[in-house]
DNA sequence: CGCGACCTTCTACACATGTAGTAGGGTCGC
DNA sequence: GCGACCCTACTACATGTGTAGAAGGTCGCG
């Protein structure tokens, strides 16, 4: 049985995408990628960085007096629980009318287009759905 | 400008679906399509409705002594704009990997694989990328 | 007219989250 | 050795959310 691990909340979404780009990292490295866009404080960094240390969404090992953090959890795997939920939230489990909103709403460039029309033509050939939950 | 409105949070989403299938309704009928899947208490429901009022999420009007709730909000749009959060907070922006997340994980039926087909090859017709957000 | 059934509004409380201050310890230059 | 600087841990507080109890209005029935 996986651990249940609380998802990521809105910052720690932010701290994540930074450390997956870039680990590991301290909080100050981590500070100065997201500082920009985020404004936080240094301690408010650290204060996520401890939430998350909790919820099991980083790992942290001390080196000297620094903390050095990395992602504990795989992008893919976020991506796709926060994915899922949403389906259920939102949706009420049905991804068919995600997707029509996908593509008449969220400007696909045409090379995403393409790619996309390529994995739906191997799922085709692969045969039927795969197993849902 | 339109007005700011807080997105639904999950127990507000249920409402709403419920809402959107039916309405008019008031907080009993609601319950009753709810109770099974929440188990929540009549107050409960009702506090909720009230901060959905709030939020100008649902509308209300009192015959007799009885409230009448109405969705104020499209499903559509609600659905787009969740859809438009998750891709950034979650995607970083990208709808390209999010489709691909659900090409391969979300276990699209024959049908709305070939429903999307169908949309790519549309779109592609149609010429270049739509103008985003 | 009074009671029960049902409706409403108020109040409450715990937990998550965003945000940050304060205090205390190590390190390095001078 | 001392102060500047950087790091950490702890504490704090407002707001949003889930959840629900308590108290009080209304209306039909007997």
């Amino acid at each position: 049985m996986k651990r249940e691990r609380p998802p990521p909340s809105d910052a720690e979404w932010k701290v994540l995408h930074a450390l997956w780009r870039r680990h590991p990292a301290n909080a100050r490295e981590l500070l100065d990628a997201l500082g920009p866009e985020t404004g936080w404080a240094y301690t408010t960094l650290k204060t996520v960085l401890s939430r998350m240390l909790e919820k099991g969404l980083v790992s942290a090992e001390m080196r000297g007096n620094t903390t050095w953090y990395e992602p504990a959890v795989e992008q893919g795997r976020a991506r796709r629980n926060a994915l899922q939920s949403l389906i259920e939230r939102v949706f009420e489990g049905a991804a068919g009318p995600l997707l029509a909103h996908l593509v008449e709403h969220e400007s696909l460039s045409p090379a995403e287009r393409k790619q996309l029309a390529a994995w739906i033509a191997a799922a085709e050939k692969k045969g039927g759905r795969r197993g849902g939950r």
